[in-house]
DNA sequence: CCGCGTTGTTGAGCTCGGTTCAGTACTCCC
DNA sequence: GGGAGTACTGAACCGAGCTCAACAACGCGG
């Protein structure tokens, strides 16, 4: 096969081209399953250009997770100025959307991550505490507790493996889905806190849950 | 260095002789940083034998990561015989006894399965299947559920994450920790339930956990 | 329009580590 | 003690990550 014409860009153009296409090809396979020549390939380049934009491919794989996470954080973004409540939900409703959408993207680069190579893990576990201090924050006084913060990084792990889950199986409502998550974070939450530093209208929120679920047998006290 | 006198076991002994040596050795570091001869030296045999047993360097991988899965699932093993929440109590005291002493190899092995190959994923899956197996058993029959089984595999990785978050940070005492566990997982079922298909002994629960934490707002209504 | 420096790009070749296989030596049994 | 069966060895093979010296596209000054 004839080569194509050498084509020259601008370095910054030519990584973004690579880090898109890692996006792409690592999704779809491991890392341990592409060879070096595949991506070149892919790109129309030689292997040592690869080699010259990241050190190893090791490097490679690692910036591709990190873009990944960083497309999921931005993906989940909160609104600020809403209620608490409400960017809870929204963030969910982001992130069961991005799982749908990207699935296969998710399972392979940001929670693929958790295992393998200290760094990636690294990169993982900083993308989970950014989520979390979102959380977090969104709880106010109570979420600066580090027991507080240990049920939500808990919670968010719940949250993932549910809409995988449910991905899979589709074994609910969408918006069932998106409940459950909120109730149970409602739960965790207020299991690691007195009541009287729950927010206020955290403590309604619980309240009506409470009420909601188990009602005649609470309503026999 | 003189290689040491040639030692014959049986093919049993030493298959379980490598097992355990990868149990230690993939504790320690990933699979991708350890060399063949590093297991083979270890292990005090050439590298030819070490491919005798397991026909590559990822089937020997697959059998390590399946025999510490195996070994979490007796080491967590339930008693038939005590009641339901006595089961659950256990099991997750069980549990977090057991990342107590092996933090390591459960992230390493167990865990760390998640990404990178198809099949170490699917070993972890078909783990995290039989305990949700477990407990749906211990709900009884709303336990066959699809929609319960999503939660409880949502609970399972919420486990996971707060022990681990736990153990690395220490934010709580360790009866706390079991307690958030077990009250998320009766938010968690009873957020996908209709209240009327609950256990008995389940509505009964969760009640105390509703009526124990947002009292005040509770009692508003 | 032509040289010339800069720099994005190439690809042959090196190295390291997983894999193979023909051969070795231990052990058991007659 | 010799032969068969089998646990075991290690030198050679091969493929994939990685290196480096050379190459070619572009911009610029003359």
């Amino acid at each position: 096969m004839a080569s194509r014409p050498r084509v020259r860009l601008d370095p910054q153009d030519r990584r973004a081209q690579l880090i898109a296409l890692g996006l792409q090809i690592l999704s779809a396979r491991p890392a341990s399953q592409v060879a070096v020549d595949d991506i070149a390939e892919a790109a129309g380049i030689s292997r040592g250009l690869l080699f010259h934009y990241f050190s190893s491919k090791r490097e490679f794989h690692l910036a591709v997770v990190q873009a990944a996470a960083d497309e999921l954080l931005t993906a989940t973004d909160p609104d600020d100025t809403l209620p608490a409540l409400e960017q809870l939900r929204l963030g969910l409703e982001a992130f069961v959307s991005f799982i749908e959408r990207k699935h296969e993207l998710y399972v392979a680069l940001v929670r693929g991550s958790a295992g393998a190579d200290p760094d990636l893990h690294a990169i993982f576990e900083d993308h989970r505490d950014k989520v979390a201090g979102r959380v977090c924050r969104v709880l106010g006084d109570a979420g600066g507790r580090p027991e507080v913060r240990t049920a939500v990084r808990g919670w968010l792990a719940f949250c993932e493996e549910t809409v995988l889950h449910w991905m899979a199986h589709r074994t609910m409502r969408r918006q069932q889905l998106v409940m459950l998550c909120e109730q149970v974070v409602v739960a965790a939450v207020a299991a690691v806190l007195p009541p009287e530093d729950l927010p206020a209208w955290y403590r309604e929120q619980a309240a009506a849950v409470a009420a909601a679920v188990p009602a005649d047998a609470a309503a026999r006290d």
